[in-house]
DNA sequence: CATAAAAGAGCTGTATAATGCACTTAAATG
DNA sequence: CATTTAAGTGCATTATACAGCTCTTTTATG
């Protein structure tokens, strides 16, 4: 999964969801400008701040070795 | 899966492949100093970091919602 | 279509991730 | 157990993530 991918997958949950940035940043601890700058794919997030809004969103990262279907 | 056990999962798996740290850092592009950190538990990795040890590790990063089993 | 709410961007300061180099410590090997 | 190889640390620099504030643009709503 990479970062463009990630980052459509945490935006399609917050609005899931029905939250808005200001809000999921308040209940993350995130900062609203670093919570837009990530959903506009302005910055490289880090591990923290990914764990803080996937917590708040009911997600969870995973880090796995690849498998192929066979 | 948090920090801790995200390092653990990334070390595990280069002595799996028996890579060195070395070799790891010049495969993925990630500096040794980087690396090194990383592991030891001295860092807070960006996203982009860990996609690059994930792919020439056979890895992958997931963001999925929780489930629960019932 | 005017107004309000949400999202995005510019500017800026602070904290820290990433990096290389040199050195130390720990682990592996003959 | 001496030597080699790998892992970890201190120091310093550079790049950039994080953050808040303000303003603009976009989207939603009456």
């Amino acid at each position: 999964m990479h970062l463009n991918e990630l980052i459509h997958t945490l935006k399609t949950r917050r609005k899931i969801l029905g939250v808005t940035q200001e809000h999921l940043a308040e209940l993350s601890g995130v900062g609203l400008r670093t919570l837009k700058a990530l959903e506009s794919s302005k910055s490289n997030p880090t591990f923290n701040t990914l764990i803080k809004l996937a917590d708040v969103l009911g997600m969870e990262l995973k880090l796995d070795v690849k498998k192929t279907i066979h």
